[in-house]
DNA sequence: TGCACATATGAACACCTCTTCAGATGTTGT
DNA sequence: ACAACATCTGAAGAGGTGTTCATATGTGCA
């Protein structure tokens, strides 16, 4: 080790977050990086609301992939879903994942 | 299609981000899912400035490993590095990273 | 009941990713 | 210049991921 505190980074061990939440989180941030779910996350983020084959349309994948990627999402509790008859509601989980999404949005806008 | 309105998809479609800049959010999201890198970045978030063996040493990964990780987060604009004599020092770019790492965190406690 | 529609599912394959290993680069102190 | 150290790099293999194809489930309507 060189001119390092030892006891800043034992510290740092400490207050970390576990391996675990920060597999969870891993899980979380995995799931919103792959472009096609990501299309359909910010498409609901601008739509609110959109079933399975609008969605299809809006981001230009099969409805096949499209179910896939919102079995994931859902399943993660990124997105919910609202059935009306045979066709089901998508949209964003809650506040967070909307902030989430809008954050990244201005990191890029600034990052270039 | 049901009987979803056609004109809310297409407006959907035109504010839509471009496949482009979504590709380009999947990449900065994709950065963060994988756990090795997110625990670098939260022990940075922690500590606010590590070099490559101390993070190496608080993540409990090898040296390489980390490297090869610290190169990917700072080729995205996610990591600045600052060198030291033969050590170098890293740290989160800036305070949008800061925010999304705090924000994804409220999103698992209260999801649960 | 039967058909059409919207969505969901499982298997399979091509593709990408992360780690490790071996070695290179650059830096400090003697 | 040399040795010790911190970090970086490239190649390669194991493992995981996303799409497609074929098919299943469930719903509404005649």
């Amino acid at each position: 080790m060189p001119e390092t505190d030892a006891a800043r980074v034992a510290a740092t061990r400490d207050r970390l977050v576990t391996p675990e939440e920060a597999t969870r989180l891993a899980e979380l941030f995995r799931l919103l990086g792959d472009p096609t779910r990501a299309r359909l996350l910010y498409a609901l983020l601008e739509a609110g609301e959109l079933c399975v084959c609008d969605l299809a349309d809006a981001v230009e994948v099969s409805d096949t992939a499209v179910s896939h990627a919102l079995r994931l999402l859902r399943t993660a509790g990124i997105v919910a879903s609202r059935r009306a008859g045979r066709t089901v509601y998508y949209r964003l989980a809650d506040a967070h994942v909307r902030m989430l999404l809008d954050l990244s949005r201005e990191h890029l806008k600034e990052t270039g």
